[in-house]
DNA sequence: ATGGTGTTGGCAATCGATTGCCAACGCGAT
DNA sequence: ATCGCGTTGGCAATCGATTGCCAACACCAT
């Protein structure tokens, strides 16, 4: 069917056509599109312009085949992609794929949940040759009974997890640092009796934030030993439970400060007490950590813990792309990313009529 | 270098590698783990055997070239991934991608803004193999001088946007119908002055949004006419400048019900008109659009029309997969998903004083 | 024992781009 | 005129999985 040397043709143009279009073979016409400077510049453009005339594109498969690399990077998100308030997943998702899409680079994503089926699902792409190397947001590495994600030899960056432990380069924020120094802000505004709710129980932010909030107090001159927790969950439900047991407290057991392990858990929190009665930030302080953009909306609105998302995303993809190309061999263990601390109408300084009042 | 039988090697097991380990031939090793029957039962378990041993995984760039076929769906993101309360467009993927990964298709990100170099990738990856559908998540059809997504012979799914009129399958909510039933249930409330905050000028929804409000005034047994309406953008400053303007107007002229395009916009109108000294709903009935979680966490709690995100995009991909695959020949001109009205202490009913009052 | 039918598995071509190797060519120097 | 060097472009192999075609074989009925 390729006797007739009309052009139009039902299936894609390839260097085949092209070559004969242009009167070259197949191997120039390769080497003008991809080796600038290979071939001589009339021959380049002669090649060009065949190309262009009949809107060769040339074929991934074709070429991720043969040169075994793809410019694909796929990304694992979080065991549950939850959907409350904070935005953060997204917001880095956004700043990542920017940064791909401006080096030529593809994202692919392989899951949005994490059961063992999609587990298997991730591995089937490193595996395959599909994507030349993987970023994990928030999330451990992907592995079923027989293989692990690392066996692939593929390059890998962890975000906001520090996962250099397992030798996996990480960019993350600065979690307990960050939330060390938000409680000081908090203390340094009068506030001396403490609440953390903490989020998903063993989860790496969960303990991060934890730490920093205790070494916020210590830096602050106040024992740790007074801090009170609770348990969260990073979601509204962690937070409206938690209120609820703040309600329930008798008045000269309640804390005055509220550090949250996220701003889903503060915004739960804050709706249940002013529905229960209370005064934010009248009779309670409240702060939580992310740096949702609602935040800023909300009644009162909401002190947080920003991250620079886009930092992070940009950060993990020049990382890793880096890795993926071999300019970068040695990697770094960790990146930290600065937080900024948003101090906003949900939290006040105490006044010494306050301290008078409760003690 | 296959000379010695080891089977550890550097790279990935090919079939070759698999057929030599279970001692048949390499189209044998393909058909076991493909054609389900089309191989004897002993013969398929050797193989099975021989490839759980060496590990072997199939290499997707050579069986996508070869069947020309990738099992990889394209997701076009809209202009601008605009970050605010609404989540629409994260739940919607995630729904999308979990019906895409229980069918063993991969998800791509074409992008994360459209600016002309963006539709240069897009279609880059459309026409170059790379993917067998596209799902256009609110947004026009890619194109540059020389080409044009529609070109490409791939199948196409419009999702939020009606592009029926472009000959694309298009799967939607019923946005102005359900807005209508908004404004009929205010109005049953007994609101009679309305004003609609309409979304970024010319957009798709921001004309059926504001279609539906007019056909539920008329369908209330209210003039059109009657209806105010400010312009916004979607975001939280078009819900910001309106809660200005609406701050501005003399008392008699304030409409008791606001109807805004989107939760955004309803977020920052709320948070000017209570900082400008209103009471929500006390002094006005607001409404958004969409379905944000985190609307239920909002003092007062925020009133929406919400959308079935988890529907829309299982139905398009399934609509899309089945294009795909050529299981559906003639697609639907249109899908409409129904939406749901939740209404929260952002709205309450006029009473008779209410009336006396005004006028 | 023979022919017919159905099943199984191997051979080799194929998808399209890339690239190592080499031949051809041009140009300047000796 | 010859040599040497650098540049240019073509030939053909290669990446790995799939599949049309066909040969070999088993089994049953006549």
């Amino acid at each position: 069917m390729n006797k007739k040397s009309t052009p139009e043709r039902a299936s894609a143009p390839s260097v085949a056509d092209v070559a004969r279009e242009a009167g070259v073979a197949p191997s120039t016409v390769s080497r003008a599109l991809t080796k600038p400077g290979r071939i001589a510049e009339p021959t380049r453009l002669k090649v060009e312009a065949a190309a262009r005339k009949l809107g060769y594109m040339v074929n991934q498969a074709a070429r991720n085949l043969r040169i075994g690399q793809t410019r694909t990077i796929m990304v694992v998100l979080p065991d549950e992609l939850y959907i409350g308030a904070s935005q953060t997943v997204l917001e880095v998702l956004r700043s990542a794929a920017e940064a791909m899409t401006a080096r030529g680079y593809s994202l692919v994503i392989a899951n949005v949940s994490r059961e063992a089926q999609t587990d298997e699902h991730i591995l089937s792409l490193a595996f395959g040759g599909t994507v030349s190397g993987v970023l994990l947001m928030a999330t451990p590495v992907p592995s079923t009974a027989e293989r692990n994600l690392m066996q692939a030899g593929l390059p890998v960056v962890s975000l906001h997890f520090d996962m250099s432990g397992q030798n996996i380069p990480s960019v993350i924020s600065n979690d307990s640092e960050a939330i060390g120094q938000a409680v000081e802000a908090l203390a340094g505004l009068g506030h001396t009796r403490f609440l953390h709710i903490r989020g998903r129980a063993g989860n790496y932010h969960d303990i991060e934030r934890l730490r920093g909030v205790r070494e916020g107090l210590t830096r602050s001159g106040i024992s740790p030993e007074t801090l009170q927790t609770m348990q969260g969950d990073f979601n509204f439900s962690g937070g409206v439970a938690s209120g609820q047991l703040y309600l329930a407290l008798a008045l000269q057991d309640r804390p005055t400060a509220v550090v949250c392990a996220n701003d889903d858990t503060a915004v739960g929190f804050i709706k249940t007490v002013l529905d229960g009665g209370l005064d934010v930030p009248g009779d309670v302080s409240v702060i939580g950590f992310d740096g949702a953009s609602v935040g800023a909306f909300m009644t009162p609105s909401l002190s947080t813990v920003q991250q620079s998302t886009a930092e992070l995303g940009r950060q993990a993809v020049e990382l890793l792309i880096g890795m993926a190309t071999g300019d970068v061999t040695t990697p770094p263990d960790r990146i930290e990313v600065p937080c900024q601390l948003v101090l906003r109408q949900s939290v006040r300084a105490i006044t010494p009529e306050d301290r008078g009042h409760r003690s």
